[in-house]
DNA sequence: CCACAGGACGGCT
DNA sequence: AGCCGTCCTGTG
């Protein structure tokens, strides 16, 4: 295979730390010389920032300029938004200089869905850990620079696990969740290709919250994080929740803090831009703790 | 030993 | 509709 390379030069709003370590992903690690590896579909991607220019290479894409563009979302104007968002308030304008080189990606929504379902009370770490046991067992593999990657499962081939395969790879309690859901969009009870044509996000996200294990944290997490790509949802975890409590509605008990309010307050304040604004105030937030 | 970590679910009031 | 115990596993 025939290695390609990228460039995209002057860019602005792209920092691979920002991008990669803001939550939304879990199949990006860090290597030695400060670049980033990671998979995309079928492909094997290595990014680094340069200077001002990122460098993308890899192997075997048809089209890795065209791949690149649609995952880093490229042709939105960050500048716009992040100058939008920043008129907002003091609170997030400093938690956008923090994150300023924020993506937010365009990620396969099957992907996205399994992946969100395993983070459910878990951490980044063990996350990784069983999507890439998951890949190695039942994804396809790749060889790049003689390592060995493997592309995320399809759902066919998910779906040849069995509950106790799945507990066996780590997945602990969530390993019906993900049977469950792989062999309900499987059989199209849910047909993710029609999810794209609901304009309403919020008919998308009560589709989505069919799905066994897909709550409303997962499920807007599945509708910012994927090619589904709305905006206007506002995922709510302890750091959000912890972040919004202490600029905003200063409750002493932050875990009494009403999700309900949180969503208003988030929509009043960041109109719908609010999951762009999201991902500022949490990246900020967890990496400053 | 226990607390807890990017929640969801189900069985209570 | 809200509250709360429970769910697997690794880490401190």
């Amino acid at each position: 295979m025939k290695e390609q390379q990228y460039i995209l030069e002057n860019a602005t709003s792209f920092e691979p730390k920002h991008i990669f370590d803001c939550g939304q992903c879990f199949r990006w690690d860090e290597e030695a010389d400060a670049s980033y590896t990671g998979i995309v579909k079928n492909n094997v991607i290595n990014v680094k920032k340069v200077d001002n220019s990122v460098v993308f290479k890899s192997v075997g894409a048809d089209n890795l300029e065209q791949l690149v563009i649609d995952y880093f979302d490229l042709n939105r104007n960050y500048e716009k938004i992040k100058n939008e968002l920043s008129k907002v308030d003091e609170y997030l304008a400093n938690s956008i200089n923090y994150g300023n080189g924020i993506r937010i990606l365009n990620q396969d929504l099957w992907e996205t869905i399994i992946s969100f379902i395993i983070s459910a009370n878990n951490n980044i770490p063990r996350i990784k850990g069983i999507i890439n046991r998951m890949s190695q067992k039942y994804g396809t593999e790749i060889i790049w620079n003689e390592k060995k990657y493997y592309t995320f499962p399809t759902a066919e081939n998910l779906s040849k696990a069995t509950v106790e395969d799945l507990r066996g790879l780590g997945l602990g309690f969530r390993d019906v969740r993900v049977y469950n859901t792989t062999h309900k969009i499987l059989e199209k009870q849910v047909n993710l290709k029609e999810l794209y044509q609901e304009k309403d996000t919020q008919k998308v996200r009560n589709i989505l919250l069919t799905l066994d294990g897909v709550g409303p944290k997962v499920a807007d997490c599945i509708l910012l994080f994927s090619t589904l790509k709305r905006f206007d949802v506002f995922p709510i975890d302890v750091w959000v929740r912890r972040v919004m409590n202490e600029l905003y509605i200063k409750n002493e008990d932050e875990t009494k803090v009403n999700k309900k309010d949180i969503e208003k307050l988030a929509k009043e304040k960041y109109g719908n831009l609010e999951g762009i604004a999201q991902q500022y105030l949490f990246y900020w937030k967890r990496d400053t703790a």
